[in-house]
DNA sequence: CGATCAACTGGACTCGTGGTACAGTAGGTC
DNA sequence: GACCTACTGTACCACGAGTCCAGTTGATCG
């Protein structure tokens, strides 16, 4: 019954990684006080440090919860452009429009990349946690050039294109985008960038 | 002869927040001390205090700073641009190879952008910082979409285009390679998103 | 029924940091 | 010789992060 017993811990601790995760995109990491979350969970300091033995290990936790997140949505987005065609390119295609939708109904005002918060206060951390960022990019970017290798076979581009740079430019557009939405409070920016990604997509591969 | 006397304060000034925006991009703006500042530039917490009336002071010093220079970089850039080739499309393609060109020989190993590290720690300033940070973004979506425009009366595009987002992306590439070249620890990933940035205006504008 | 363990509470303590206050001073300027 | 700029020096306070450790509660297991 390891389901039903003494699971109130693992829910405490995840009150509390989402409270850090909020606050953090908010305020930034040396910012936020563990008084804060404590208070938001209504727990004791020496609540907090039962589950985490200290900030550093706060962050990591956070890390892993937000790389976790991050990879199963976009697994499922993708898949499910690929059951809607077969076409590798199209299927690519049909993908992005629905993480354009997605991103675009977004519930919070102010999304954000807690990664890219981290990258901005990356001296806070240790060697550990600046590799768990690593590691996260690098998903995207392998993620989506074994993508548009598959389509770069099918869809011969007529002229040399760095598939590397293509594939990265899709995260590059969303942390970008999650910019620009929080700077000027706009909630559209985003979703329009991966619009124009779309296109240069089919540009490249679907030269009109 | 305002130049020559009584200058040395506005030198220590300067040399305040050339270290505060480092520290800042490294640690993030809350993890930033003056005591460290201080210690940098070799001077005691009371001439801290003589050149900023707080670190709100500081932080908006800070932005002023430094879309102060961000503007002159790249007017000088485009103007460049402009000037070996007449034509607004041409002349801008020129522009954009000068700027990747640019992104790619910056001295520092970890280059940031002190906007996108506020915006990730809003809440840590009042409003006006946070006006001040959007005059920014929209400097940028101004600047390029006034190019859009002419080159799109020029050359008119077959299909719609987001002009808005087109000029939004330049600046939304640049947040996002920043990011990501952070996070890799590669510098080649901005100045090739530019190019990719570059080629995509171009075959909107000029299909092939 | 008693032992065990997860999930905490309570309290006391240290240290760093922001920020204030104020008096003094070196050196160039008018 | 008075004045101003650009500081130094010292003392002080409040707050909050983070550490440590001892104790408690309530469910579970044999």
């Amino acid at each position: 019954m390891l389901e039903t017993t003494h699971r109130k811990g693992a829910e405490t601790r995840e009150r509390l990684l989402a409270a850090a995760e909020s606050a953090v995109l908010a305020k930034g990491f040396a910012a936020t006080s563990i008084d804060e979350l404590i208070a938001a969970v209504g727990i004791t300091k020496s609540g907090f440090f039962y589950h985490f033995k200290d900030k550093a290990d706060l962050a990591k936790s956070m890390m892993l919860r937000y790389l976790e997140h991050d990879r199963a949505v976009l697994d499922d987005i993708f898949r499910r452009g690929d059951e809607l065609n077969e076409d590798p390119l199209h299927g690519f295609l049909v993908g992005l429009k629905l993480f354009a939708e997605m991103l675009g109904n977004l519930p919070e005002a102010h999304p954000g990349c807690l990664a890219a918060s981290f990258c901005y206060q990356d001296q806070l951390f240790n060697r550990e946690i600046r590799e768990l960022n690593a590691e996260g990019v690098l998903a995207w970017r392998t993620r989506f050039r074994e993508r548009l290798d598959v389509i770069a076979f099918r869809y011969p581009p007529r002229s040399e294109v760095d598939l590397e740079a293509m594939a990265d430019m899709a995260a590059t557009l969303v942390e970008g985008g999650l910019i620009l939405g929080r700077m000027l409070g706009d909630v559209t920016i985003l979703p329009r960038q991966i619009v124009l990604y779309r296109d240069f997509i089919r540009s490249v591969f679907l030269p009109a």
